[in-house]
DNA sequence: CGCGCTCCCGCCCTCTGCTGGCGTCGG
DNA sequence: ACCGACGCCAGCAGAGGGCGGGAGCGCG
């Protein structure tokens, strides 16, 4: 990244130029790239920075905001923002000087956290003359020196990314030291760090090395490079002072490969290749099965295991196997030892894998990155979306196989299945009564609704009776159905509703409120006046008659028996249109509990009785048995 | 270089729970 | 005939488990 482009400014001068607090998309870009990388963010036009205090600042000129330096993923929402600075002829005496400055916004606290350190690339001008300059300046209130460390400085050969181990030397910046002078005698290198009392220290690099035309900085406030050698800059004054003796003895010292690219560091120089080949895109290993290609044979290897279902990693407590080793700690955790590293913090939950809590932590923080395209609907995750967006596509991708129905998910299928189809179907009883429901959760919604604590009082229609639960309500009025509860003042007739009760009183009375039109004679009941202007005034009045299937005579009424329901229909002029014919009906007439005699009817039997007798007339009246 | 390990992303599954339409029943 | 209550049922979303597989790195 940086290395390219910078290159491209020649005769520019690369300066930390601003910090801000990391936009959102910014920090989402790092989470996704593992928070680890460094990334060329292009800074906004508002980043425009203060310039750097002193006798630099008046001699440069700004060009334009060059790089983000992103801190590493554990480090504080903060961006130090690169500015490519040219020196104007004012600045003769600095000439071919990089300057660096730090500084920060009113306010913000500058993190550069560990394990990360930033990297600035550095790209000098034609070189002149042999030294060369690194100036960074920091204003004390604004950013503790303590906090800076320069860790770092490779001298790096022109567009190789690897750094030559020679070339590279460790510089730790002393609190108190007003000028630390660094050597590196086998490499003419010689780096000069200074502090004033302004917190501007300069790195000196007086090079003699001319293919070293790019310079790399590391600057952190961590210890990074605290290794046994190397001092750090927190360390006491008495220790400051043997910094550069303890510089010197890197020469001997473990050495670090550090990544131009990214923050990748390894003691290794075959590591450090071989994480350089991640920067490429080179995959040379091809697989001959699907052609897909791979960076090493390892990968390849395990890929074309997944075409050929080799499977060396078998589990000893179980008969799976898996390609890979790490496959099967997994599939051990899962299912046998039941380990689980990852932990939330917020609540009890812990995970086999990281990518799990991840997702569980969505629940906590509401997180909810995966947004529908067509509606307002955003996923915690991406299965959640997949399966979403079937209720904009009609997908119903499972079908019972016994009904070929279609369903939208699984699990509903699963329990059309075991509902309509199955054997030995489970049942939910209700703890609080009788009912029992098919589905758990409509037994949540029948508790719900009956069995919840009402804070209200529930009031008996009936009575002065109150309850707090709808189910013990209901239960109560109940106890009222079957009661006689309206009661004649004049004699012992009693009856369940009250409609029944206001025509007996018209009995007592002698009241007749319904009067006829034609001819003023009156009724008590207003369904008589009816049947009286049918037959005496209305002259298209036809009287229905039914046929008696055996003996042919016609009839106003009739019954039909349907059979062991229970339910008898009863037609004609002043009837119900459905008798329903329960215990109180005449024994060995209708009621099939009590046994049908030779003169009962049979089930469908279309039976008559005198036309205009009423109900009891009718059940005890002469039927006729059909043939 | 290969192995072991970790990390990460993706996919699919199950279990769970809520919701609303529908049919039936009883008042 | 009407209406409210309620169980049945499919739709749908939340949460989590388990596995497939690519990638990267430490280390022998």
């Amino acid at each position: 990244m940086a290395a390219t482009e910078i290159s491209a400014l020649s005769e520019q001068f690369t300066k930390i130029k601003e910090l801000e607090l990391m936009p959102e998309k910014g920090l989402k870009e790092e989470e996704k790239d593992g928070g680890c990388r460094e990334k060329d963010h292009r800074s906004p036009s508002e980043l425009e920075a203060e310039r750097t205090s002193g006798a630099f600042q008046d001699s440069v000129l700004q060009e334009e905001v060059e790089l983000v330096l992103a801190p590493s993923e554990e480090s504080e929402k903060h961006i130090l923002t690169l500015q490519t600075v040219h020196f104007t002829s004012e600045a003769v005496e600095l000439q071919d000087m990089s300057l660096l400055s730090i500084q920060q916004q009113e306010g913000v606290q500058v993190v550069v956290q560990q394990p990360g350190p930033g990297l600035l690339w550095l790209e000098e001008a034609p070189r002149q003359s042999l030294q060369q300059y690194v100036a960074i300046s920091i204003q004390q209130e604004l950013y503790s020196l303590q906090e800076i460390e320069v860790l770092q400085f490779h001298a790096l050969e022109e567009n190789v990314m690897v750094a030559s181990e020679d070339s590279k030397l460790a510089v730790s910046l002393a609190e108190t030291a007003g000028l630390i002078k660094l050597e590196e005698g086998q490499e003419k290198n010689q780096l000069l760090a200074e502090r004033t009392k302004e917190q501007l220290f300069f790195v000196e690099t007086m090079s003699g090395d001319e293919r070293s035309d790019e310079i790399v900085l590391t600057v952190s406030n961590s210890n990074v490079e605290e290794q046994e050698d190397q001092p750090t800059a927190g360390q006491a004054d008495a220790e400051k002072a043997k910094s550069t003796k303890n510089q010197r003895k890197t020469k001997g010292a473990k050495r670090t490969f550090h990544c131009d690219v990214c923050m990748f560091i390894s003691s290794r120089m075959s590591s450090f290749n071989r994480h350089m080949k991640t920067h490429t895109n080179e995959k040379p290993h091809l697989c001959h099965l699907c052609l897909k290609t791979f960076r090493t044979v390892t990968l390849l290897r395990n890929h074309v295991n997944t075409h050929t279902g080799t499977r060396p990693y078998k589990c000893n407590d179980c008969n799976m196997a898996f390609v890979t080793s790490g496959e099967l700690v997994r599939h051990r955790r899962y299912k046998h030892t039941h380990e689980k590293p990852f932990k939330c913090s917020m609540c009890k939950y812990a995970s086999v894998e990281a990518s799990k809590l991840k997702r569980h932590v969505r629940s906590h923080t509401g997180e909810r990155p995966f947004q529908c395209c067509q509606c307002s609907y955003a996923s915690r995750d991406t299965y959640k979306l997949k399966r979403h967006m079937r209720t904009h596509s009609g997908e119903k991708p499972y079908e019972c196989h016994i009904c070929h129905t279609r369903f939208t998910q699984s699990g509903t299928m699963k329990i059309h299945i075991l509902q309509k189809h199955g054997e030995n179907v489970p049942k939910y009883q209700c703890p609080h009564c009788a009912t029992i429901i098919a589905r758990k959760s409509d037994l949540r919604v029948h508790m719900r609704n009956l069995h919840a604590y009402s804070a209200a009082e529930l009031k008996c229609r009936y009575c002065s009776a109150v309850f707090h639960e709808r189910y013990a309500l209901i239960q109560h009025q109940k106890t009222h159905k079957n009661e006689k509860r309206f009661k004649c003042k004049h004699c012992s007739y009693a009856c369940k509703q009250e409609r029944h009760m206001t025509a007996h009183i018209r009995t007592h009375t002698g009241e007749k409120p319904f009067t006829c039109l034609f001819c003023n004679k009156c009724f008590r009941q207003k369904q008589l006046l009816n049947a009286h202007f049918r037959k005496y005034h209305d002259a298209n009045f036809i009287p229905t008659v039914y046929k008696c299937s055996k003996c042919g005579k016609g009839f106003s009424r009739w019954i039909l028996w349907v059979g062991n329901s229970e339910v008898a229909e009863l037609g004609g002029p002043g009837s119900g249109s459905l008798l329903r014919l329960q215990s109180g009906c005449p024994p060995g007439l209708h009621h099939p509990k009590a046994g049908l005699g030779p003169e009962d009817p049979l089930p469908g039997e279309l039976r008559h009785t005198t036309a205009g007798t009423g109900l009891s007339s009718l059940l005890q009246g002469t039927l006729c048995r059909a043939a």
